[in-house]
DNA sequence: CCCAATTTGTTCGTATGTATC
DNA sequence: AGATACATACGAACAAATTGG
């Protein structure tokens, strides 16, 4: 168990003297977590008992608990009862903190595109003949919302963003959490430029038709358990998008993702 | 400019009012950042500067700073001269934050092999021709720190580790960033894995032999341009590597990956 | 080397807000 | 409604780090 002495700052190597407390304290938190297998929903001491447990004052504990906060590993309750609980770091939160890395790092479309063409083909034939009929369901409505052709600029924006939010929806359904993640992270990045830049600006027929007529092809595709066409159809259907958005070689704008 | 009025609760929506005022503050100075086209290196208002300008209380402002050194924006400096500074996010920071969001996620070894698969031949591909000699001289550097087999079992460690590291090189030269980022991640991820679970162990003579093999052929075929040659090498060194892990079908162990 | 100025780091006491019983 | 247990917030004071004279 933890105990003040052991965060004395005196007993710290020389290369960490320097680390602040808050930062000590939240490592020994994330510690105190690992080590005692504790899992969501958790308790952690309240505040008196850390001030207590790591012999610092209220503020740099709460310091430190803001430290977790931001990680998306702590969040915090008041009133009786109440405390700093531990939390799964939420998929919204993952995102948004991995989008600040690239809000620096000069994302070009096209970019974002050869990532999707590498990963979404495997996850549509991982999923082939495994979707249960409500999924295979929702994915249809997913497509009803846009089936229509946009009569205005903003029905063109709406079809863009519930495109894909298809690819959403099949990257929830994703059994390797990783490939999930990105393709989402992928398809939310993607909606997000698409929106700010106005990218839906001017209206494009065919990439729409495309759109519908592979998504369609899809579904049925996983319906039949049919890895293969599902596979392909999902290639035919970035290879036809990126070749759209290959002339978009602008670095993409510099804002932050809001944690949805 | 940003007033206090601006961030008085009073004023916040209604969805918003039970934000707390560190959130609030972290949220206006990111939003601060974004519109001063504010880059690394950028001093942002003192603590002093701050009280005023928000109208809180140092311990606030100390907590909403906090909140935005976790996300690896902001650091800070003491003494004059001193203060908090912009960050741009660093590598490292991005990956322990991702990793994070993985440690609630049951990743199993086979997961990431699956991504492997699909990214590491597209870099070897897209790197044919294009690096400086130094960089295929460091490489082989790379190669080099391994070439010989393992005769110890702690060898045999540094050998996947260093195996892992000729991966994490080739993802620094990478065009796309994206793409870069993601394999560095899954190397890493795999080299905390490989060393915590004792996955060297036993020592696998075939695997080793297969990596230098194609490791080689690889700094060839990029050296030479040959863009198809260095896809199909990476395709079967992952592939044969795959196929080895293949039965570690374990729960990757849960721990918190450190910043490097 | 020391001293002074500047800026963050940390503590403590107090008061307030909030949810539960 | 009142008591309790918890986080939230403020303000004053002092400590520590860094820079420049």
């Amino acid at each position: 168990m933890a105990t003040a002495k052991e965060f004395d700052e005196f007993d710290a190597p020389a290369h960490l003297k320097r680390r602040s407390r808050p930062l000590r304290v939240a490592d020994a938190i994330k510690d105190l977590m690992v080590e005692n297998d504790m899992v969501a929903g958790d308790r952690l001491p309240s505040e008196t008992k850390m001030i207590e447990m790591f012999g610092m004052s209220k503020g740099t504990i709460r310091e430190a608990m803001r430290l977790l906060e931001a990680q998306g590993l702590v969040e915090t309750k008041t009133g009786p009862g109440g405390g700093f609980f531990i939390r799964q770091v939420s998929h919204e939160r993952a995102r948004a903190l991995l989008g600040n890395y690239f809000y620096f790092q000069n994302l070009r479309i096209a970019d974002i595109y050869q990532l999707r063409e590498m990963l979404e083909p495997e996850l549509a034939a991982s999923l082939a003949g495994k979707l249960p009929a409500h999924a295979l369901e929702r994915l249809e409505r997913d497509i009803a919302r846009y089936s229509s052709p946009a009569t205005s600029l903003e029905e063109e924006r709406d079809h863009h963003v519930n495109s894909l939010r298809f690819h959403m929806r099949l990257a929830k359904y994703a059994d390797n959490a990783i490939l999930g993640f990105l393709i989402d992270f992928m398809a939310s990045i993607l909606s997000d430029i698409t929106v700010s830049r106005h990218l839906y600006d001017p209206p494009n027929f065919d990439l729409w038709k495309n759109g519908i007529d592979c998504q369609t092809r899809l579904v049925a595709a996983l319906r039949g358990g049919d890895s293969d066409a599902a596979r392909s159809i999902m290639t035919e259907h970035m290879k036809y998008a990126r070749r759209l958005m290959q002339n978009q070689e602008d670095i993409v704008p510099k804002r932050f993702i809001r944690e949805r």
